[in-house]
DNA sequence: TCTACTGTTTGCAACGATAGCAAAGTTGCG
DNA sequence: CGCAACTTTGCTATCGTTGCAAACAGTAGA
């Protein structure tokens, strides 16, 4: 049984008020309590019980990180940004991994759940535009998301500019020579913001260079995992032209890609260039190295966790979206190849 | 502001006794009253407050699971296997990483932080042995340990066995006829126990052909990252005997030792194999694919759920120290050599 | 010496839900 | 009609902490 504030106050012959005044660092309290009171909480072991403090003062300074996967490299990388940027100004957070599960998000937004135990929430969403939103109103919490930018403005967004990144891949693919450009991670759901926006972006610098885009060359993707690459990356190279270059929506699809491309006895950069997006640490790694879209994920941790702070402060501000830069890093994966 | 107890209690014309039986599903409520409460909860969109619930109560529904690293695969590849086991039992797991911060493990097990939010902590530690002994006790929260095996019977554990886990990793090696078998991972400080642990698995599979261990093809790393398994890969092939073979205290180790001995122009595993620990997924995809021992990451996650809940409900049980399988995982990065 | 003021300390109530108890009201059954 | 069982209620206490305002002490100024 843990000592509360009353023992405290009881074994040192003071109030509980002036031991709280204590505890939160009040001011007016003489040096004399002070380490009067100070040497009771250490002899008796007292800590401040966080619950109750919270249902006090309505704060509990835990933020939220929701993804659907934690096992995704960019969202762990993320995650890991967020915690620091979190810290810095005197926030800790947990984790929630989603699952792909729509009530669990739906129950997180609602505030069906255990929601109460955090002063905001940083939400990368699995689902449907229309669904978001309504769910977030009954509780107010403090909302930011990151990662799609759809929305209309109801909520805070950090996120990069998905068209302009998916354009800066392919015009590298192109750039190096490649006219067989496919791509893998669309999404037949129009609900998902993320790969209908990368989706624009191809399609815009093929027809820049005079490309019409080829359906068959676009493969949907269910998971962003190494194993979805892997097998569309299968059924693209089985095409009776095959593609010269794959523009993967993720890093860990084109992971799988590349495997792929290795088991039908071919080569990367030279059969095949393959370039991704987020940047993870697993490319700098693989052979060969993996070209990619790098995301700055210090910066959208960093914006996002200001954001979010801000409105716990003040609930009413005005929804802002932040985008967040992204740079090409060309590694092995995309190397040129004179003919 | 949300609703409370009171005001559905108020709105539907009835006693809060009675909201709050309907609630937390008490026997003796009529249908038809039942039914005006849940309706008058609907109307209101009252949501029980998990604070409140919690001070009165004591319980929370929460489990902690606190890594040093959640971008390292095996950490995150865990977690989600802890999350479905809780999900099961129906608790929530909150995800909080530590970053190699001691102050931060200290806080979480002597109770100075937020502990109290959770019902129990699944642990997967990086401080001291001697530290950890002393920690726990003053606030007594169940407590099980993941991957650590030499404290001394005072805890839960689920883990591995350890030595024979390398053990096995290093009897393949020299199955597939290498003679000359390095190792990366080893820690100089003895408080880490499963460096240790495996440094002695290797040293007996080697000594059991009667090789005896050399100094120099031992090298530490610091942190499991594949940027340290790269650095000490580099050293052991800058030796002037060079290792034919080296195993990984981690599979991350091994994938920046892989991509070391290709940019040293080697190639694995003709001139030298690898094998890690932990099976992650990247290790599938990879080129060569990555020999491996495989940790059965959801019995460990079931078992340390088990454990927590059960010394949830009975805080006195004994502690258990539990052994998880391993399996050998061959794959491309040890094949035989035929000379 | 008395007032004004700053600085310290305290008592009470409240945060929102739960639990025990006893009493009051309702219904069913013989 | 009376008794028993079932429902519903009001009241009060509790979880541990903090906000508010008042009370108290001590010092300086008039």
């Amino acid at each position: 049984m843990p000592a509360t504030l009353r023992d405290v106050a009881e074994y040192a012959q003071v109030s509980m008020r002036t031991v709280s005044n204590v505890v939160s660092g009040y001011t007016h309290v003489s040096e004399r309590m002070r380490k009067h009171v100070l040497q009771a909480i250490d002899e008796l072991g007292y800590r401040p019980n966080p619950v109750a403090r919270t249902l006090r003062t309505g704060r509990t300074g835990m933020l939220a990180f929701v993804v659907p996967e934690i096992d995704v490299p960019y969202f762990s990388a993320l995650a890991r940004d967020v915690i620091d940027a979190a810290a810095e100004v005197g926030y800790r957070v947990m984790i929630d991994q989603t699952g792909h599960d729509h009530d669990h998000e739906r129950d997180l937004l609602t505030g069906n759940d255990r929601t109460m135990l955090f002063d905001g929430i940083l939400f990368s969403p699995l689902v449907t535009k229309a669904e978001l939103l309504e769910m977030n109103s009954p509780t107010q919490m403090p909302l930011v998301l990151l990662g799609e930018h759809e929305f209309d403005g109801r909520y805070d967004h950090v996120a990069i500019d998905n068209v302009r990144a998916a354009y800066d891949a392919v015009r590298h693919l192109l750039d190096t020579g490649r006219t067989r450009v496919a791509a893998i991670g669309a999404q037949p759901l129009e609900e998902y913001a993320t790969p209908q926006q990368r989706t624009v972006g191809y399609e815009l610098a093929l027809r820049e260079v005079g490309i019409e885009p080829e359906q068959r060359y676009a493969r949907p993707a269910a998971h962003y995992s190494r194993a979805d690459g892997y097998g569309a990356a299968v059924e693209l190279l089985a095409l009776d032209v095959r593609p010269d270059a794959i523009f993967c929506f993720s890093d860990l699809l084109a992971m799988g890609a590349m495997r792929a491309v290795f088991d039908a006895g071919l080569s990367v950069p030279q059969d095949v260039a393959i370039i991704g997006i987020d940047n993870i640490e697993e490319g700098r790694f693989s052979r060969p190295s993996l070209s990619t879209i790098s995301l700055d994920t210090s910066f959208i941790a960093e914006q996002a966790i200001a954001r979010v702070t801000a409105r716990i402060e003040t609930p009413d501000l005005r929804p802002r979206q932040i985008v967040a830069p992204h740079t090409l890093r060309i590694r092995e994966s995309t190397a040129s190849i004179e003919r």
